[in-house]
DNA sequence: ATCATCTAATATGGTTCTCGTATTAGACGA
DNA sequence: TCGTCTAATACGAGAACCATATTAGATGAT
């Protein structure tokens, strides 16, 4: 890639143009997601958990804890509450070897109510992404994958302790 | 605009990608912000209420909670401790004509320090710029603006509990 | 002017959440 | 067998959330 087409004033403001949206679409969502939050007795934390068990599929408690920033023990409430709402279940699979782990697994059906929640949301983009040529949705994409693995590593840098950079 | 190219499967399966991509972004640019809140000693919603305030000028403690989708007593703790942190000041305005106002600015100096912590990010996205056209960035910046305010609506119509799309 | 009513901001207190520490259960190497 | 490690959770002190009450001031009707 590195097509650079223009590098002056421009250009610089165009970036500086995305930027400042991104920071703009990253408050909004998460205006979004208290909201949606609140209408289902979620707190912020545990619906940030809860995506994360959506996308990244079962995981143990600690190992969501480090991958969400949060204390092992403030995970355990975390799951108390969303397992008493019917959102996830403990499970302690007997063939995973060690008998002290356990599994945390989301509970299709009750994840669908999220689904009816955002609703709104997924037809706005529709809508939205209507607008765009195939070209131009590929491009979309492309960004904001690249923009949330740049997310991913700016956490965990920041977890870390270690300076943006640094290798190893 | 509507320059709708193609519309089968292949259309579908893009549209898909950029949602989920955005699903993605979203969530992981939450626990950016909560890892980042933390390194400062600031909840969640401290955070987006001092990002608000950052986009969206000085507001009165009201206004504001409106905005977070916050009770005004929350908000008034929410403030305590961005005032004690020294991130923001809450002001009353003698020639606004009303004695009861409050309006809460931000203080620059304190927020640079955020600027510094969400410098990773932002040279990361600087690198990620580089690589699209002037033509791509605007698509994008266009993308993202977009979006933004469908999640301002879907966000509204949440809190006002109306549902998406009735009119008036 | 006086009074009822409205809003802005904050105080109060009960319930809930967070997280450091301790505990229990089990894995694993020496 | 023992010491050490990790997974998950229990416990409790401190903090946060928010329904409600309170104080101060604006606004409108009579």
């Amino acid at each position: 890639m590195r097509s650079v087409e223009s590098s002056g004033r421009a250009r610089r403001r165009l970036v500086t143009l995305v930027k400042e949206a991104l920071r703009d679409l990253n408050i909004q969502l998460s205006l979004l997601n208290r909201q949606v939050g609140a209408r289902v007795e979620l707190r912020d934390v545990d619906f940030d958990c809860l995506e994360v068990l959506n996308r990244h599929g079962p995981l143990s408690p600690t190992a969501l804890a480090r991958r969400a920033g949060l204390h092992p023990a403030t995970m355990t409430g975390v799951l108390d509450r969303l397992q008493r709402g019917g959102w996830v279940a403990r499970e302690r699979s007997p063939e995973s070897g060690d008998r002290r782990a356990v599994t945390v697994r989301v509970l299709r059906e009750r994840n669908a109510e999220l689904f009816r929640l955002l609703s709104g949301m997924n037809t706005a983009m529709d809508g939205i992404c209507a607008d765009y040529t195939d070209e131009q949705l590929a491009v979309v994409a492309d960004f904001l994958n690249r923009t949330a693995q740049a997310g991913t590593q700016a956490t965990t840098d920041l977890a870390t302790g270690r300076s943006p950079g640094t290798p190893g």
